[in-house]
DNA sequence: ACAGGACGCGTTGGTTGGAC
DNA sequence: GTCCAACCAACGCGTCCTGT
């Protein structure tokens, strides 16, 4: 199975800014969602062989708008004899757009491009800390030193509803908010905090929180940048088996 | 010092069991 | 019968502990 089988360019994006990021591992096979069940996982058949398979789906989230059955899809494939699965579902194409499942990838695109130094000078180390714990909390990266500590929460959007608009959560989140009042606490105390919204939806040109499905998180975003956290989204263009960090895009708190 | 195993975290709908 | 709380599901990743 190769990108060139479904017409895929090889080569990265002149607009990458970071990356790759390899999001399809192993023998990646690409298929069509027959269904998606139990909340882990999905049946999916295979365009090379025509067998449907069971895959993980690493996504427990609503996934509103995402997981269509027929819809294209993509799968990483693991030899580990440990796993019930063989295969992961990590990437769908609906109506042209491509759309990011797996919520573990947006870390690692984001950590690609603050490690490239792409998301701004406040947020470039060479090596970010990953899932830092503190005082009861864990949040997704720690940078710099203990003189000026900076903490990056990433939080995956892949909800588009009307014209390119990112909304996040797509279901109501106490969690989200809790790593809210993570951030807020750590800015209180004298570190920097960044929110990063990874957009994995190609279709998204702008981002803004979901206030009919989750309020009290929009009231906590809200809160909390006024309180000196600072909120941003990055897009993430898909080339299979490759991702890529491509620029910021507007984040519309109010 | 290092390797390997055990465990915790994170994710939310479905299932189960108890109370009313 | 209905409601609610607790638990379970699969997996990757990080931390902690133990043995060599």
């Amino acid at each position: 199975m190769c990108a060139a089988d479904f017409g895929i360019a090889r080569c990265a994006p002149k607009a990458a800014w970071a990356g790759p990021v390899k999001i399809l591992r192993g023998e990646w096979q690409a298929g069509t969602l027959v269904r998606r069940y139990k909340r882990f996982l999905a049946d999916v058949r295979l365009k090379a062989s025509n067998k449907v398979v069971t895959a993980h789906c690493p996504n427990t989230g609503a996934m509103t708008g995402c997981l269509e059955s027929g819809a294209d899809v993509w799968l990483s494939h693991s030899d580990d004899p440990l796993r019930k699965t063989s295969f992961t579902l990590e990437l769908t194409r609906i109506d042209g757009h491509y759309i990011g499942l797996n919520t573990h990838n947006a870390n690692r695109l984001i950590e690609e491009a603050i490690i490239k130094g792409r998301l701004g000078p406040a947020l470039h180390d060479l090596h970010p800390d990953r899932e830092v714990t503190f005082e009861g909390g864990r949040l997704d990266f720690r940078l710099g030193s203990q003189a000026e500590y900076h903490f990056v929460e990433v939080k995956s959007v892949t909800w588009m509803e009307g014209k390119g608009v990112g909304r996040f959560p797509d279901a109501k989140s106490e969690r989200a908010a809790k790593h809210l009042a993570h951030l807020a606490h750590l800015v209180k105390q004298g570190a920097s905090g960044t929110l990063v919204f990874c957009v994995q939806h190609s279709g998204i040109k702008s981002v803004e929180p979901a206030r009919d499905i989750d309020p009290l998180y929009a009231e906590a975003l809200a809160q909390v940048v006024s309180e000196g956290v600072v909120c941003k989204a990055f897009k993430t263009q898909f080339r299979p088996p490759h991702a890529f960090v491509t620029k910021a895009l507007p984040v519309h708190i109010r």
